[in-house]
DNA sequence: GTCACTATCTGGTTTTACTATATAGTAGTA
DNA sequence: TACTACTATATAGTAAAACCAGATAGTGAC
């Protein structure tokens, strides 16, 4: 599946994000809670980076009593906005997809 | 959707040429046709050079009236087989996409 | 003191799509 | 003849995004 969750990975964050705030460690294991198959821990840090210089989720840290303070991620309305457009874009793609399997 | 096609794409060409056999030209112009934006015809040529080269289909060379000779692409065993494991994970990915949604 | 769990980050690699361009055959037309 | 357009394949270099492996660090249990 790895090699398929290339372009959607983004979307499915920001869906997580959507629901509420988060922080990269919780995001990986609630991946991983839906079925995400195994993504690795380094591949959410780096994309929480990308979005939050695209300006896609305000960022607010926070002190753990279990270890190193948390970033925790929130969606803002750009990252709503990208969020709309990418189940616009799945949408598309998905579609089109299941005509060709039917045929 | 460019983006997300990435890892799609192999099977979406695979499932073109389980219809019928199709050479790089025709499978370019019928991704159009199916809808799946501007697809480069050099990233479908390469693609069909993976897919030759990981022995998923066979190849024969056919003169064509319009222009240079056609390579004609057609699925084997094995390509079957790696279609059908294609549709599996794509279905596993958006069945979890799906449920993601619906929250 | 070591292990386990929590938590983030970075460097280097691989895969795959993109752009741009080269090469070539056929046919129409100025 | 030269040009344009359509058919047809191929390749070199670039970019995006996921991977792996490991570094760094805090807390708590044994």
């Amino acid at each position: 599946m790895t090699e398929m969750l290339k372009g959607t990975l983004e979307g499915i964050v920001l869906a997580i994000l959507a629901e509420r705030p988060a922080y990269g460690y919780e995001i990986t294991a609630k991946l991983q809670e839906l079925g995400f198959a195994d993504i690795a821990s380094g591949t959410v840090y780096a994309l929480l980076v990308r979005v939050e210089r695209r300006g896609l989720v305000d960022i607010e840290k926070t002190p753990s009593q279990l270890g190193p303070p948390r970033k925790v991620y929130t969606l803002n309305d750009r990252g709503v906005a990208q969020l709309n457009e990418f189940w616009r874009t799945w949408s598309n793609l998905s579609e089109r997809i299941e005509a060709l399997r039917k045929r």
